[in-house]
DNA sequence: AAATAATATCATCTTGCCATGATATTTGCC
DNA sequence: GGCAAATATCATGGCAAGATGATATTATTT
């Protein structure tokens, strides 16, 4: 019922990340021991999160990865997103059109749980998570 | 960030079922006309939702599947529960000891999203659902 | 009894995500 | 320049869920 396990993957290793000290690259192989987690799927998933402009890194001997910006500013929506399929199924039933206008018998009800779910992860900062 | 699909179909599927006239077997044919499944796919999920007590099914020729119980009395969670993997994750960050007692940072905020997620499953009923 | 309509069940194929391993590229240090 | 350390990237394997198709079983109708 909940995010993929990359996606979880993701939220801890920028975490982690984000707790060294300031301007501190870390290296894969750092993140990768203190969460427990395969070394190379946690490189293509941090590679993927300096792609979409989490992280910056830099290659070569001393190199690692590090916040790109603010940890009050990162939210765990943005960390999650590229790793949700495309097509965010918002009903319940998996109708294709089910909005507002044209709603599922579910709809109202369960708006209200999926929109509290996506303001947690749309308010909540990796800030707010730290230590 | 969501149910499985199979999970999503089961919830569909007996909604469809409850809203047939009381006592009427509906035949995995109809449903899946009505729903726009997969018809051999659907028979192997009311298969399993029979075989968990929620449906009652009559073979041979006639034949077709009912509730087992009263609508008002089904909540979404017996329904999706067969089709959920065992080892329900709370965790957010994945963590495979995370509790209470011992919590991992994001634990007392997800706690509240998760537990209003579940208690939505919990005490829907398909009957709430009807038409 | 035979035909038919329905569920029950099994075998298999497909697809996407998770994961591993190998290689390429870049950078700093000697 | 050469070596070593680190990310970047590619190729592949494994596995579970989704989906399909074929067959078995049961019950009704004729």
């Amino acid at each position: 019922m909940w995010i993929s396990s990359t996606a979880r993957l993701a939220i801890h290793a920028v975490l982690r990340i984000s707790e060294a000290e300031e301007h501190r690259l870390v290296s894969v192989e750092e993140v990768a021991a203190a969460i427990g987690c395969p070394r190379n799927y946690l490189s293509k998933t941090l590679y993927a999160l300096a792609q979409a402009g989490i992280l910056r890194s830099e290659r070569g001997r001393g190199g690692g990865f590090q916040l790109a910006g603010r940890a009050d500013r990162l939210t765990l929506a943005r960390i999650i997103e590229p790793f949700e399929p495309a097509a965010e199924r918002r009903c319940l039933l998996g109708r294709p059109m089910c909005g507002d206008a044209d709603p599922c018998p579910a709809h109202e009800r369960w708006k209200l749980v999926a929109e509290r779910t996506k303001a947690f992860f749309q308010t909540t900062t990796i800030a707010q998570l730290q230590r």
